[in-house]
DNA sequence: GTTCTTGCAAATCGTTTGCACAATA
DNA sequence: TATTGTGCAAACGATTTGCAAGAAC
């Protein structure tokens, strides 16, 4: 899926034949879904920020949730991460980084290292590809599971 | 989820109370499921070996597709990629390489660069964690929807 | 007042599981 | 012959969609 930053206006309305241009309203269940993922900070799933946004907004829907990340990620607000499961992890550190995920408790987190220079070896890595992005995880063991590391592992 | 390579066999039944060590047996569809794995190669889904299987063996069903991309998974036959929508790829390459992922198209690719030197940026990167394995997934257009973009887009 | 957004329920998609029968070692 | 693997159907978890009522502009 392509994502094209703040023109998304745009883009989500190519299926909506008669209107040039389609404006969001801010509502406050997207208002609350954001907030909430920056205070859970460390990559939450849509469920954790379910979770989250229900203890505020009680009646609200894991529809809505769905649909405002959906609408966040266009907006260029949030990212998709793909976690170690089938679910989709949301981080709102829309910089160039990467990420390490701890193989022992699936936590997510943000490495702030220097970007690899990617210029330096896409000649010969894909030659003829445009590149646009280069995700790079990392994944071993966090410090927190590497000192309890039996435990945790006994608990599965 | 922890992957074991060859040890498997150990692993596999550890709720198998009774017994220490379980033998797999080497069957039709396991050996044409990692043939078709190979034979098709850019990274095929699930459903895509299944529709090759099929060519082969009418009567397969995609359960036994599914178990038998999870049995060479853990004998470390193929490896498993997360591919630009919420469906996992099968590669049959091994070795350590990273990814070129069409946006267009959605194909994935094998980029044969020599890996990035992980040691160096490593200890700036991840303080405290033990790193095990590094993913570098680069997303671009290929050069056949490059060419012909345009009438690609259109068809969506 | 228009039309975007919501909440609900039902649908969908990819994947997994339970079970009786078949195949392998 | 013992036990693993299969095919089928049903279950599953994550996500999406249709629709009528509600909210934002």
């Amino acid at each position: 899926m392509l994502r094209f930053g703040t023109i998304f206006v745009i883009v989500m309305n190519m299926n909506n034949q008669n209107r040039a241009y389609s404006a969001r309203r801010w509502t406050k269940q997207r208002q609350v879904v954001l907030e909430e993922i920056i205070r859970l900070g460390c990559h939450p799933t849509a469920d954790d920020i379910f979770d989250a946004v229900r203890k505020c907004l009680p009646k609200v829907s894991l529809s809505t949730v769905y649909r405002n990340l959906g609408i966040l990620i266009e907006q260029g607000e949030i990212l998709e991460v793909h976690g170690p499961c089938h679910e989709l992890h949301y981080d709102h550190n829309t910089t160039d980084h990467c990420h390490v995920r701890c193989s022992v408790c699936g936590r997510i987190c943000d490495v702030d290292i220097e970007p690899i220079d990617v210029k330096t070896v896409l000649p010969a890595a894909a030659s003829g590809y445009t590149i646009e992005k280069v995700h790079i995880t990392f994944t071993g063991v966090c410090p927190s599971c590497a000192a309890g590391e039996e435990r945790e592992d006994e608990k599965r």
